[in-house]
DNA sequence: ATTATAATGATAATCATTATCAAAGAGGTA
DNA sequence: TACCTCTTTGATAATGATTATCATTATAAT
């Protein structure tokens, strides 16, 4: 039986409050401030269970650890190869729509059965865009 | 000033002839055969160069190390949640047209400069469709 | 052939993550 | 409340993947 635990908490109201997709690490260093006794293991072990309950996702990052997002509402990454940021893009209705089509008509073809769909961008981001460009 | 290596070349060549998505570590033991005295430093650091020149790219799983693909004319992967077996997906040019559509929309609309995308679908493979449903 | 420098292989070092395990906490039940 | 069982925790060792170091070898230009 699951218990409840205050770590838990703590580790999902954090990452449901930040607006960024902290690394397992930053998250740790930060929730330390208002939990001392908190161990790396546990922030670990909660990000895993939590991934695996659907309520938190993990993002792949080009460059660096992996990194957790609280924020599930569908939605795509883009991810800057200057600064590294990684921002949070929302499709618009049309557009979910096509992406949905697309993963419908892969899944017949290849008689497959696709449960998730991710899509990763990766470009310059506004302001790095200026800085670079000029 | 970049100098050839043989095992650069046979690192691409084996890339390039294999269709599956390998890990440095497989594609180390493989070669070894070919080449014995080949290490598994030399076999990073020429993948790393190789996805650098935009030869090979970079395919960050969901579940074990990184995989490497040869492969670079326009696909995209599904990986099994049940054997964790990447394949490739060839869009057809409608979906892929759409798909750039809404890449070039994306960017302009959140004013980034967007050079690459990747689709990643996650599910069961045909398979462990089968395997897993009855 | 000589020389400058890039690439290699062995291996140490680093970084991220997972495993281990004794102690503490949660959530029953008597 | 006291007790019991099982889960979770924190500290830390262990592991796995990748990168850094460095002496040696190979490449390519002169």
């Amino acid at each position: 039986m699951k218990k409840y635990s205050k770590q838990r908490e703590i580790i999902l109201e954090s990452l449901q409050n930040r607006k960024d997709h902290p690394t397992a690490e930053s998250l740790y260093i930060d929730l330390k401030r208002q939990m001392p006794e908190l161990g790396i293991a546990t922030v670990y072990r909660n990000l895993t269970e939590l991934c695996e309950q659907g309520i938190v996702k993990k993002i792949k990052a080009k460059v660096g650890p992996d990194r957790y997002d609280g924020n599930i509402k569908p939605h795509i990454h883009f991810e800057c190869k200057n600064c590294g940021e990684i921002i949070d893009i929302y499709l618009k209705e049309e557009q979910e729509h096509k992406i949905s089509n697309i993963k419908k008509q892969v899944s017949e073809a290849e008689e497959i059965q696709c449960d998730s769909s991710e899509i990763y961008l990766t470009g310059l981001c506004q302001k790095c865009k200026t800085q670079v460009t000029g």
